[in-house]
DNA sequence: AAATTGGTTCCATTATATGAAACTCGGTTT
DNA sequence: AAACCGAGTTTCATATAATGGAACCAATTT
């Protein structure tokens, strides 16, 4: 077996968090955080033998898992309808991980002021695995939507959230990240090769913040500004929708929080 | 070494979710995520050598441990402080437990009807670990609270909810949980021995429904309905909480959701 | 009664995790 | 400048734990 040395780059100071994207890695643990993954995919309880289809593992290893995940709490068993489902340990965990961020609870306060002021829905975003992930959100209608809102993921090559992160990230990094996208094409305005994207990326990294027009939902606009470290380095970003056709700038400089 | 398969039970048709209270179990996963556990306890970013202070495991291990769940996004690793906290996927695979658990999102729209009709706060809580673990939450005054609400923790032998899933529990898992309960007294009307905590619950089983009489904050009372299976299995518990004195009992069978 | 499906266990083999010790690199101290 | 330090990182022989093919078991189905 190859020894997968190659993702993490840890000598000077800086260590890289490569995207997990599909291809397992990091022996037993990623292995079995794998299966946990694929239990998410399904997004509803699973049985033994639909996990084992499209599963790499023999039956016995993946038994062997799912036996560990769930006397750990990462996974639950409900024993009437023999499936498998992910475990309230994870909901547990995100709570200290969503407290504990450098990001979301920092940025709170502010949500909030904005999305009273103005009246819109505002996003908070981070990056993971190559995609958005959404850690907080203001909704202008609904006061608030619970937490089938935050954990959301979603593009990053279409978003607004997500090519303000993009375009501020180390080239390495960016490079990379930009390789992972799928491209896939959402409206007649989501752009759908990486020469366009990395034109779109340097007016962004040129203006400071992001549009998406329409690229990722028909009639759906926001302005999106990246959050960054007094270093530069990319924390996450914060978006402004709404629903229309042309994007005005709103005067909104709350940027570089902390 | 020997082999941890006491704590799994699964031979005929029934899955004993062990509890992970302290020790560890289940080979190189359970280990990496007690890891993650104790980088959760911390609740703020952490250096190596803090870590490895509290930590049963030596240097290199925990280093590997580390290197290992900060690649698979489970942990972050802050290069500028040198610090480790939870990871952001940790938000994500919570959303999609969330979304599939059996309670929360069918539970949902029970919550939003109740708070709305009365204006109290509401609890919805599962049980995890020999603790409370509040999955969902209506605040009478502020609309919402988002993640920094669901996910937290309590006690069981001491709030409406912990007493109202206790009670249902079957005999052994019961009696296995007890003894897991530290019996802190918080309030002067806490219940500080397992004794005591078995009455009551006699009781609860035969009311159907339990009360906090001021046993875990001074002034704050609630009444909690236990959330069963056709078959009886617990699934979790709802309560409906007040600030006063004395509890009336509101007109509220919206118990056996599903 | 035999065959099928879905889940669980065995056990020899092999890969993987382990951890003591050695090393590296900034930053002190002598 | 040399020696020292402490935090973090890497090595490597060894112990340990994961692996997976095959056998097993219990319900169903034919």
């Amino acid at each position: 077996m190859f020894l997968a040395n190659v993702p993490v780059r840890a000598t000077p100071g800086r260590i890289i968090v490569e995207g997990r994207a599909g291809m397992a890695g990091d022996g037993t643990v990623g292995k079995a955080l794998d299966v946990l993954d694929q239990v998410a995919a399904f997004g509803r309880p699973v049985r033994f033998a639909t996990l084992l289809e499209s599963s790499p593992f023999p039956k016995a290893t993946l038994y062997r898992f799912l036996q560990t995940l769930t006397s750990q709490g990462m996974l639950e068993y409900d024993p009437e309808r023999q499936t498998y489902a992910l475990g309230v340990r994870l909901v547990r965990l995100a709570h200290a991980a969503w407290t504990q961020s450098s990001l979301a609870p920092i940025a709170r306060p502010f949500l909030d002021r904005l999305s009273a002021e103005i009246g819109d829905t505002v996003h908070l975003a981070q990056m993971d695995a190559g995609q958005v992930l959404y850690v907080d959100k203001r909704n202008a209608t609904r006061p608030v939507e619970m937490y089938s809102d935050a954990g959301k993921v979603g593009p990053l090559y279409c978003t607004g959230v997500g090519k303000a992160m993009l375009a501020f990230l180390p080239e390495t990094d960016q490079a990379r990240v930009i390789k992972q996208q799928s491209f896939h094409r959402f409206t007649p305005h989501t752009l759908t090769t990486s020469a366009a994207l990395r034109m779109e990326l340097n007016a962004i990294r040129e203006r400071g913040y992001a549009f998406d027009r329409e690229e990722h939902e028909p009639g759906i606009i926001c302005i999106a500004y990246p959050i960054l470290t007094e270093r530069g380095r990319v924390l996450g970003a914060l978006s402004i929708t709404r629903s229309g056709h042309v994007a005005d700038l709103p005067g909104l400089q709350e940027l570089a929080p902390r």
